[in-house]
RNA sequence: CGGAGCGUAGCGCAGUGGAAGCGCGCUUGGUUUGGGACCAAGAGGUCGCCGGUUCAAAUCCGGCCGCUCCGACCA
C-alpha cells in the first residue's frame, strides 16, 4: 500500500476514483481486460446491498430462482429489437468439449429470453399470474471501455422478471420496483435520485417503456443507478407466454424486468467520497464503527485495561458492525488515515487518558468532527450518530445535486453550459420528444436525456432545441 | 474500435547503448504509539511480451498485449 496521498477529486476525478477503489481494497483488475475481482471489503458492501434489496423484493412478493448462464443464440434472435440492441456486446461460446457446437451459446447479457422460455411453460392460466421472479446472477456484456464497478465486461446484479395478466398490472409492477430502487438508493445508499421515464432512444432493447433512477455524482455527471422496464407483450409474443383468462380466452401476458447492479457501488463511491477517500453510508457499510485502541505495547497494564474496555464497549453495542484495529506496529495516526480511506462512518479512539476520564473519542467520517463521549453513553449515542451520518450524507448529496441543477432559457445557454470536458450539472429543459432533437442535442453538447422525471410541473413550454410546443421537461446531463 | 499517454521491485518513480537504482511498503531485531514514528540489518527484478539492430539493449527499431484518459457504444 502506497503511502502517498490520493489525487484530489478536484484535480482529476477519474484518477481519484480509481485510486480509492483500489486502495480501499474494494476491487482489483483481473488478468482479463475489462473484468474485475471484487475483494472481501467490496464484496461485504455488495452483500449489504443484496440484503437490503432482497428483503424489499421478498416483501413485494417476489421469489428468487436461478437460470442458466448459457443461452441458445436462437433465443436472443426471437425478439428483434432485443437482439439488435445486444448483439454488439455478446460473448458467444462456439466450442465445447473440443467440438464446435451445433448452435452457438450466448453468455447471458440479461435473461429475458431464457426466462421467457420458462414462463411459457409455467404459465397456463390467469391463476398462475402474476408470476414474480428475481435472480441474483452475473452477466456479461462485451464492453470496449471499462471502469471498475461502473462498467465491466462481467458484472453482478439482480434481475427481476415478472408476468402479468394486464398491461395495467405490468405497469404497476414496473413502477413499484422503480419505487423499491428509489427507496433503496435514498434510504440505504443515501443517494438522492431522480425517478423518471427513459426516452425512446434510451430505453431497454425490447421494452415498451423504461424507467430509471438517475443520480448526480461528485463530478456532476449523471449515473443511471437502476432501471425498470415494462416489456409490454414483446417478449410474451416472441416466446408465446400465454394464459387462459376467466372467459377461457387465450391471452398474451404482459411482462416486466428490472435490475440493479454492482454499478451502484461505483455510485456510492462517487456520491459520498472525498479527498480522504471513501465515505460509506452507515446502513450499508461493512464496518460501521472502527475502534482504534491506543497504548504503549510495553505497558502491559495500560494495554490490558484499554483492551478490556474495548471489549466491554463492543459487548454494549451488539447491533453495530464493529472492527477493532489493534495493530501495534502501526501508529494511531496511520490507522486513522487507513480507516478514513476505507470510508468507515464512525471511529472510536480509546487510550489511557480516556480510561482515566471514563470517556472515548468519537470521530465522524462525514464531517471529520471529533468529540469526547462518556463511555456509559455509547450504547445510546453510537446508533444515534450512525443515523445522523446516514441522514447527513443524503442531505448533503441532495443539496449538492439541487445546487447543480439548472433551468436554462435558451439553447445557446444550454450549449455553453455543456461545453468543455467536465460536467457542470443537470439541466431541466423542455424537449419536444422527437428523436431528431435528442440526437442533435447529444451530438452538439455530449449531454443526453437522462430521464423525464415524474416530479415535474405540467406547465407546457417550448423545446429547448427546436422551439416546438412541449409538455415534457427532461433532465439533460453528461452521463457515465 | 479510432486518437493520446503510460508499462522498470508490492506501490510511486529515476535511469537515452556499457555492472538495474531511489523513496515508500515488506521481513527480522530493538526503540516507539492521542493524526500517516525511528534506528539497524535483510529479502525482493526474465526492466509488459515476442522479434530485430548491435561486440553489447531497460535504453534504438517493428509487432503484439495491458492500463489510463478522450471519442463512438452501453447497467
Amino acid at each position: 500500500m502506497s503511502n502517498e496521498k490520493i489525487t484530489p477529486r478536484s484535480q482529476d476525478f477519474s484518477a481519484w476514483y480509481n485510486e480509492v477503489v483500489q486502495r480501499a481494497e474494494l476491487a482489483d483488475y483481473a488478468p482479463v481486460r475489462g473484468c474485475m475481482v471484487i475483494r472481501p471489503y467490496g464484496y461485504a458492501l455488495w452483500e449489504n446491498v443484496q440484503k437490503a434489496l432482497d428483503t424489499r423484493f421478498k416483501a413485494t412478493g417476489h421469489k428468487n430462482a436461478y437460470f442458466p448462464l448459457f443461452i441458445p443464440m436462437s433465443f436472443l434472435q426471437k425478439e428483434a429489437q432485443h437482439v439488435e440492441g445486444f448483439s454488439p456486446e455478446l460473448a458467444v461460446v462456439t466450442h465445447g468439449g473440443g467440438e464446435e457446437l451445433a448452435e452457438p451459446l450466448v453468455v447471458r447479457p440479461t435473461s429475458e429470453t431464457v426466462i421467457g422460455y420458462f414462463f411459457k411453460q409455467w404459465i397456463h392460466s390467469y391463476r398462475d399470474l402474476p408470476l414474480l421472479i428475481n435472480q441474483w446472477a452475473n452477466v456479461v456484456r462485451w464492453e470496449l471501455r471499462t471502469r471498475l464497478f461502473l462498467r465491466t465486461m462481467e458484472f453482478l446484479w439482480q434481475e427481476g422478471h415478472t408476468a402479468h395478466a394486464t398491461e395495467q398490472e405490468a405497469e404497476e409492477e414496473t413502477l413499484r420496483m422503480l419505487g423499491v430502487y428509489t427507496d433503496f438508493a435514498e434510504n440505504e445508499a443515501a443517494m438522492p435520485v431522480i425517478p423518471g421515464r427513459k426516452s425512446e432512444s434510451e430505453k431497454f432493447a425490447g421494452a415498451l417503456r423504461s424507467y430509471t433512477i438517475e443520480a448526480m455524482m461528485g463530478d456532476k455527471r449523471a449515473l443511471q443507478s437502476g432501471t425498470s422496464h415494462n416489456l409490454g407483450q414483446n417478449f410474451a409474443k416472441a416466446f408465446e407466454i400465454q394464459y387462459l383468462d376467466k372467459r377461457n380466452k387465450l391471452q398474451h401476458c404482459w411482462t416486466t424486468s428490472w435490475g440493479m447492479s454492482t454499478r451502484i457501488i461505483g455510485g456510492i463511491i462517487m456520491t459520498h467520497g472525498d479527498d480522504h477517500g471513501l465515505i460509506l453510508p452507515p446502513r450499508l457499510a461493512p464496518v460501521q464503527l472502527v475502534i482504534v485502541p491506543i497504548y504503549k505495547s510495553d505497558n502491559v497494564d495500560d494495554k490490558t485495561k484499554v483492551m478490556e474496555t474495548v471489549e466491554r464497549i463492543k459487548r454494549g453495542l451488539p447491533n453495530v458492525r464493529i472492527e477493532v484495529d489493534a495493530r501495534e506496529e502501526l501508529s494511531p495516526g496511520w490507522r486513522f488515515n487507513e480507516w478514513e480511506l476505507r470510508g468507515v462512518p464512525l471511529r472510536m479512539e480509546i487510550g489511557p487518558k480516556d480510561l482515566q476520564k471514563n470517556q472515548v473519542v468519537l470521530a465522524r467520517r462525514d464531517t471529520k468532527e471529533k468529540a469526547f463521549v462518556p463511555q456509559e453513553q455509547l450504547a445510546q449515542k453510537v446508533p444515534v450518530l450512525l443515523d445522523e451520518i446516514q441522514k447527513n450524507l443524503f442531505e448533503r448529496a441532495k443539496k449538492f445535486r439541487d445546487e447543480n441543477t439548472f433551468e436554462l432559457g435558451s439553447y445557446d445557454e444550454f450549449k455553453k453550459f455543456m461545453e468543455g470536458e467536465g460536467s457542470k450539472g443537470f439541466v431541466r429543459a423542455y424537449w419536444c420528444g422527437s428523436r431528431e432533437c435528442e440526437a442533435k442535442i447529444k451530438e452538439e453538447t455530449k449531454a443526453t436525456a437522462r430521464c423525464i422525471p415524474f416530479d415535474r410541473d405540467n406547465k407546457p413550454g417550448k423545446c429547448i432545441h427546436c422551439g416546438k410546443d412541449s409538455k415534457e421537461k427532461v433532465i439533460f446531463a453528461k452521463a457515465y
